[in-house]
DNA sequence: CATGGGATTGACT
DNA sequence: GTCAATCCCATGC
């Protein structure tokens, strides 16, 4: 996909990124659950302003922004808006197209539906590590590639943090048993 | 230069 | 439900 798509309101390219497809190497998959981060909110790195971490978060739209988690995890990210505001789309969650065995094999567990649900899962899954920051995501080594289908979309609040905790801004698959625990309250009403 | 925290996960009670 | 693992970097002295 083009940098013009990532220069949008975060929001907007959150929700379109669903279902669009996520490729490394030999591995790939669709996403099925994203986050929005945005400098105005305290949840975003960005918030902080521009520093040696967050510099990628307000440089050009469409670049990848890899960064580590506790100490463990790398995080996959969209960098969006224009050059100079810092946001940008958290993949949280993939459903597994190709590669799987390798996956697999990464992970160090079977089941399809553990592969790539959840952030640092899917990182593990396709073999992204930090050396992918700052990359570019229509042609670099992390292609993310446009959607068939417009998927039905499911809002919630986003997980694992402790600040604007109550904003809607994260984006499922309706229905999809790859994203992340917990899902979304719209979610688990209704089996999909 | 020392310190503390975090957009997570998996193992355990 | 609780908790530890583990490291980059922002912050403060």
């Amino acid at each position: 996909m083009n940098p013009e798509f990532y220069d949008r309101p975060v929001l907007e390219v959150a929700r379109d990124l669903v279902g669009c497809t996520v490729t490394h190497g030999q591995t790939s998959g669709v996403i099925v659950e994203t986050e929005a981060y945005h400098q105005s909110e305290p949840a975003c790195h960005a918030y902080a302003g521009v520093t040696p971490r967050t510099s990628t978060l307000f440089g050009p739209p469409g670049l990848s922004y890899v960064y580590r988690s506790y100490g463990i995890h790398a995080l996959l990210n969209a960098v969006c808006e224009p050059e100079g505001v810092g946001a940008a789309v958290l993949i949280r969650a993939l459903e597994p197209r190709a590669g799987i065995e390798l996956m697999r094999e990464r992970r160090g567990v079977m089941g399809q539906t553990q592969l790539c649900s959840g952030p640092g899962k899917l990182t593990e899954a396709l073999g992204i590590g930090l050396h992918l920051n700052r990359t570019d995501l229509s042609g670099g080594p992390i292609a993310i590639g446009p959607r068939g289908a417009e998927p039905r979309i499911v809002a919630g609040t986003r997980i694992g943090i402790t600040r604007a905790v109550e904003l809607p801004w994260r984006f499922c698959a309706a229905g999809s048993p790859h994203v992340s625990r917990p899902w979304p309250p719209a979610m688990r009403r209704r089996a999909a």
